[in-house]
DNA sequence: AGGGTAACAGACTTAAAAGTCTGTTTTACC
DNA sequence: GGTAAAACAGACTTTTAAGTCTGTTACCCT
């Protein structure tokens, strides 16, 4: 951890170094001493901030995590013109941050919604929601494209929506192996593909 | 577990029962006691047949796993004419099955690749090998389609297999959320909407 | 400056789970 | 039907991790 942390507040020190490690190791695999050796904390620092692992993990979930998709996969297309090359654009984005990983660990929302699955209802609605806004996010800018005539009218937006989500997860999840760059460009080519039947044609 | 299970070789049901609770549960989340409570066997009967845990999950990974994926993904397709047509009916058989489970866990192979993802390279690489035999399958079946005049001579086989995989990761993993029946829908209908790019055109 | 509370340290408790080990039962075979 | 090995039972050990509790340090306020 860098001096420029140092200054940041206890709580939120152990929330950002807590999701780092999740993301890595999953959330039932990292056990708080690992989080408090990594900050040179104790347990004591930790209960008294926080209730249980738990809640603790649930925190992150409503703060960083939100904050980490959406700045990466909604803000990008909120409220923007030509919605489709956005889309391409911020999806390309993202996974280029992802290639330049060492190891990668995949689309953090999508791992933990696979590990609580089942598992804690509670922690699968916070997930969902997030999830949620971003298919609200993205039905809304294929509507919004639509009107703009940038996309064709005739298409189900939020089907599109599902679809696109669908092929972001499981690439994502695809890529936590070597090749993540070959990966990423056919994924982003095949997207453009898809994406022909999207665009709204000009009448000729 | 039912009588017709009583005379299965015990290594299999242990196997068997296995695959089913990592599934639901994960494999890091499931005891082995869980397991052996479900069968009423003791720890004596697992380490007789087994070393130890992590090689009891690779011998699950290489003979249920492999053949469960095998059959409901890659035998349907192989060897098959009309690849495209064959592609969305497995895919939606696949997911129909899903979708009729209560409580749905997503599709298993991926489930593992993100629990042992950095953790363990060697199981890693036993899942990532069924990926690659599925990956191998799907570009196979699209080469055919094209020599057979289903498929348009111009697409890059490797690339609509990496997507197809992507999506079908994805919309699996939305899946294990209520309204699976209308994820199904919405991504078999991109799905078609996606092949008719990737279908031959009729020279007119 | 000193008293009080916020912030933290770290030993301890408790529970769960992997793996061990010794002993018992069942089965196959002569 | 007796015996040896296979198959299994279950108590025990060891480790790990969540959560508790008591004590200590740092900081703020008057």
């Amino acid at each position: 951890m860098e001096k420029q942390l140092k200054r940041m507040a206890t709580m939120q020190r152990i929330q950002t170094t807590g999701l780092e490690l999740f993301y890595q190791r999953g959330y039932f695999n990292t056990s708080l001493d690992d989080i408090l050796k990594e900050l040179s904390l104790s347990k004591g620092a930790f209960y008294y901030h926080f209730q249980s692992k738990e809640e603790y993990f649930i925190s992150i979930v409503q703060n960083l995590l939100f904050r980490k998709v959406y700045s990466s996969l909604i803000e990008p297309i909120e409220g923007q013109e030509d919605p489709l090359n956005k889309i391409v654009v911020c999806f390309d984005d993202a996974l280029e941050t992802a290639e330049h990983n060492f190891l990668d660990y995949g689309f953090v929302l999508s791992n933990f919604i696979t590990e609580f699955n089942g598992k804690n209802p509670d922690i699968m609605n916070y997930l969902q929601d997030i999830l949620k806004v971003w298919e609200v996010n993205l039905v809304t800018a294929l509507q919004k494209g639509k009107t703009d005539g940038y996309v064709n009218r005739h298409i189900d937006s939020e089907a599109v929506a599902t679809y696109l989500i669908s092929s972001y997860i499981g690439i994502r999840t695809l890529m936590v192996e070597g090749n993540s760059k070959m990966l990423r460009y056919k994924y982003i080519q095949q997207l453009r593909q898809y994406f022909k039947l999207i665009e709204h044609k000009e009448p000729a």
